[in-house]
DNA sequence: AAGAGTACCAACCGCCACTTC
DNA sequence: GGAAGTGGCGGTTGGTACTCT
């Protein structure tokens, strides 16, 4: 399928938004919402492509945009979401209220970075699961949160074939960090990951099995 | 004080999925 | 059913701020 380019090349502006286009876009929007974003540049009196638009607004003018660092929290949410579902920002941003995918990749992108650097010398990273992946060639082990299995009936780890079917069973892993190789995990910041976090265990337990379900079927796996 | 290296973040690009006609 | 249009996503880049030597 041929495709048109998303806008006009010519004449459309690039680069870093001014605050009299912030302040025209978010007018805009408030007065007329966003219903078609190609259209919306033209409407507003914009000279900017409707896809810059939209990516200027959701990862930087909706008013609803939680700024300032990672809490403890968030951090302990995107490691193990992204253990489950990878580069899936969009989704692991959707459990992360007033943060984007744009910011949580950024986020992970700078500290990727760093762990990939100290694997490299202790062997030993925070970002297993797809190393596992890589590794076994086979499936992935994903060793559910200490917190989240402590209680359940439901254990351990569960094992990903890859034919997209999945079983569960011990572990003796402790703390929150999902480890292909079953090592004790730490944040970014070097510190163990606390486990006071939760205190629903079960329903969080019943929240990393629906999540990695309906991930899964998202992709038409079956489980 | 200055240059080099690193971290952070906003923005762009290209592709894919979905919708409409 | 298929082409065209659009929105959304993830990868990547480039600029700036900060830290280190």
């Amino acid at each position: 399928m041929v495709r048109t380019p998303c806008c006009e090349k010519m004449g459309l502006k690039k680069g870093p938004w001014t605050q009299e286009e912030d302040q025209i876009l978010i007018s805009h929007i408030q007065q007329h919402g966003h219903g078609n974003w190609r259209a919306l540049p033209k409407q507003a009196g914009l000279l900017r492509c409707g896809k810059s638009c939209r990516l200027r607004w959701i990862n930087y003018l909706r008013p609803d945009i939680k700024r300032g660092k990672f809490s403890n929290e968030e951090v302990e949410t995107i490691l193990k979401l992204h253990g489950i579902l990878g580069n899936r920002w969009s989704t692991i941003a959707a459990r992360l209220p007033g943060r984007t995918d744009n910011e949580i990749k950024n986020f992970w992108h700078t500290h990727l970075k760093r762990n990939e650097r100290s694997t490299t010398i202790n062997n030993t990273s925070t970002y297993p699961l797809q190393e596992a992946e890589a590794d076994s060639g086979s499936g992935a082990l994903l060793d559910m949160p200490q917190e989240a299995t402590s209680s359940s009936s439901v254990t351990g780890t569960l094992l990903i074939a890859n034919d997209g079917s999945s079983s569960w069973r011990n572990s003796p892993a402790k703390g929150l960090g999902f480890h292909g190789n079953g090592t004790v995990s730490s944040d970014i910041s070097g510190k163990t990951m606390g486990s006071n976090a939760h205190s629903e265990i079960g329903e969080e337990m019943e929240f990393w099995c629906n999540l990695f379900t309906s991930s899964h079927h998202d992709k038409g796996m079956e489980i």
